[in-house]
DNA sequence: CAAGTTACATACCGAATGGTATGTTGTCAA
DNA sequence: TTGACAACATACCATTCGGTATGTAACTTG
């Protein structure tokens, strides 16, 4: 029997129910934007009601807040941060997760660009509190780059010279421009291009061979 | 007396009115989004009414093509590509074109973004015919850029070894990406780290000093 | 100048949208 | 066991939106 009914279950389970909706939205609005996405197209998708969605979160805009901060932020973690963890030149560890995540990433998938990047272009203008919560995550991405790159220094990979805070901001900025670019190109040809220029810039920094 | 009236002349001018039209929701678009404007919102911005829009555009969707072919794609050429030819080392003139046009621009415009990088993330997953405009004026930028690439490699500034296609990918997504991480992080302070950033991937792939 | 056509202006419409009002049921403390 | 409240479900609503139907004045052509 299929544990995951199709039919709302009798017992109640609100935290279960939020993350349902969320992880219902989040795809929708990677396809088409937060303002391209109805309450009713997220409520389709669930096995809830409008009236669970308007309970767990009081407007639109606060269910998009929550996409923002309890799911791309910590995707953005686990995907690109935490896996450098296990590389002991933090810089190899780069080039090799984009390869992983971007590289290999079916095209159909790579179209939709990169949650985050998408909702900073079509929200940050519009919202204070989108602009807030986005500009939060993409500092706190910066931030944990630059611990990396603050290792890579240490375990003498990067040149003294350089300065950690601005590569990370050019390396995250390297991440979106590369989502970008492959969604507006609509076709992932271009990464390879990407990431070899990418690699010479690293190896601009670096003290050794990549 | 006021050349420009606020009331619609008795004169006919239909490639005028379109192209007020134009420059009434580029701004708009620019602001808000493609789907965030409303015709209505357009219409008010300019001295025509609805009838007239819809008679220049039979839809809304024709509209936002016109605002890519007629608008976003001269605005590239112009802004990034003419410039270069003044300078007989086209790395400097990308340098210093950007300083000029993102380094010193007013914040509150920065902070809307690229208009070609807004409408590709917003539109390009939705919408065939945008996908298809908004490439073709992405390629153009990158042809060109390659064009002043492939200028500065015979001129001896680039090393024999570049492939200028690739550093042309890199650069054109640098831009965008410049546009969108200020975009995202709210104030135009990271963009001296990136443009810093940029110069050393710019000496790397030079025969002298920059 | 007559007749047709283009370029609008005005009024209106059906559908979709975010949100609400209200009813119903599970849950739990007393 | 029983209220009381949280967690929904259902029906409905006001507004907004892209688009259209229709009327009219300017312009062109014969």
């Amino acid at each position: 029997m299929p544990r995951q009914s199709r039919r709302p279950p009798k017992t109640r389970d609100p935290e279960r129910t939020r993350a349902e909706i969320l992880a219902a939205a989040f795809p929708l609005v990677l396809r088409h934007g937060f303002q391209g996405v109805s309450i009713d197209d997220i409520v389709e998708q669930t096995r809830h009601t409008k009236g669970a969605l308007f309970h767990q979160f009081p407007t639109k805009r606060e269910l998009g807040y929550a996409l923002v901060d309890e799911v791309v932020r910590p995707l953005i973690i686990e995907r690109w941060i935490r896996p450098l963890e296990g590389f002991e030149n933090p810089l190899e560890g780069i080039l090799s997760q984009m390869e992983e995540l971007i590289g290999k990433a079916p095209p159909e998938l790579l179209k939709l660009g990169c949650p985050l990047n998408n909702l900073v272009q079509e929200m940050a203008p519009l919202d204070a509190g989108f602009r807030k919560r986005l500009q939060s995550a993409l500092e706190l991405w910066v931030t944990e780059t630059e611990r990396h790159l603050a290792r890579a220094k240490a375990a003498g990979f990067l040149k003294k010279s350089v300065d950690t805070r601005e590569a990370a901001h050019f390396i995250v900025m390297a991440h979106e421009g590369f989502y970008g670019m492959i969604k507006g190109l609509g076709h992932p040809h271009a990464f390879e291009a990407l990431v070899n220029s990418l690699g010479i810039y690293f190896q601009a920094i670096s003290t050794q061979e990549l």
